[in-house]
DNA sequence: ATAAGATAACTGTGATCACAGTATCCAATA
DNA sequence: TATTGGATACTGTGATCACAGTTATCTTAT
């Protein structure tokens, strides 16, 4: 497959695919800003790649919605409006609580237990500061409980979106200071899902998923 | 904007978004059958074009999972299991729901007019058996009513799970033969949608939407 | 000092070539 | 007749160039 799967570590064996894992997981863990221009030679001779497969990189990752791209004018991150972004999350939280009622009913052992090592380390990573590191296990957290609803393409849209909501997420998690408060909300998540209460863990990860939606606080 | 709003008739002035809605409009009228393969010089001989703009085309089609491409392999239409097709029409069903139901509380006189005069030309199109006309209208009948709930988000990804049950729309209306069922389903729908009663909207669309669903019956 | 205008440095897009895997087809062999 | 083998015609991928539109910078004139 041309591009399937790839959380990070890209598994195919063109360039197009590695370089667009590699930009994917800069929008998460917010090394991409709001309106950042990417430049395909720029990012060419960073990665020293030709520009080919950039330029199908970005062009991959525009389709997704995940940068804008005008004719003849740089590619940038969306510079979204509040607006725009609550709608973002709003869509956000409906595809994760779909999928968190799909997967408390099928759950398994070792679910639970992938999900409280991620939350473990991002525990660790939030105390170090490490916040590019917090953000990628949050992602793959989220990520985890999307692909435990066994939709490949239920899955695939909450990917993206939350690829979309990166940014924003970055950007708004330093107003939490030292707070918290997702530790929490993870830990009643894996409760939830733990004791397969599938309406509770719908509403809980709703409630976590729209974390964003209330930071940039909008009526949808 | 490379990609954007492009329902068939490109607005962009690139090559590359050219093919793209090419070859989106042919997912939908059933020019491309399930597993069909594509290939990068075949279409720009066909189209007259170099084979970089098809080449983005096909990446991009690809990378919404509305084509599969595999290193150095032909790109193909998904050529998709029951199950996997249920899976897709369920989504679906649910994202329009969604869409219906938000439609209905914000529909305008000139929207029932747009619905109406698209289900006459659909009724046209049934009777003298043009199925490829049928089907594209059918798609600009879904398609309002997506744009109707004014979230883009919502909008775009309705659209992208209807490119992709296309071909599989297609080839499922030639069993039906002449029975209209479609004529009462989708004049229950703009009736439902006039007297703004979003419930019965959301719930005969997504009947409707289920269409395909029974047609490749599986459990989800 | 400020504004306007030209110029230079950027941007994505399209065309074309070489390359290395993949599929197909037909002949040679058992 | 059936099966294996190899040659050949395909496939997408990557590199590199020319081009035209955009953005930024710096100079010139007010």
């Amino acid at each position: 497959m041309v591009v399937q799967n790839i959380k990070f570590y890209p598994n195919s064996s063109n360039l197009s695919s590695n370089v667009y894992s590699k930009l994917r997981l800069k929008l998460i863990t917010g090394d991409l800003k709001p309106g950042e221009p990417l430049s395909i030679r720029r990012l060419a001779n960073e990665y020293n790649y030709s520009a080919m497969p950039v330029r199908e990189a970005l062009r991959q990752l525009a389709s997704e919605d995940a940068l804008v791209g005008a004719a003849k004018k740089a590619y940038r991150v969306p510079d979204l409006s509040s607006e725009e972004a609550s709608k973002l999350f709003y869509v956000r939280a409906a595809l994760e609580g779909a999928s968190a009622e799909i997967a408390a009913k099928k759950v398994l052992k070792k679910d639970i237990k992938y999900l409280q090592s991620l939350s473990l380390s991002m525990d660790f990573a939030w105390k170090k500061n490490d916040s590019s590191s917090f953000l990628e296990q949050n992602f793959l957290f989220h990520s985890y409980i999307y692909s435990m609803a066994q939709n490949p393409v239920l899955e695939r849209m909450a990917e993206n979106l939350y690829i979309r909501t990166g940014p924003w997420l970055a950007k708004g998690i330093k107003n939490l200071s030292n707070s918290n408060v997702w530790e929490k909300s993870h830990d009643g998540i894996i409760k939830a899902l733990s004791e397969k209460d599938s309406g509770l863990a719908r509403k809980l990860i709703e409630e976590d998923s729209s974390w964003g939606k209330q930071l940039y606080q909008t009526e949808v």
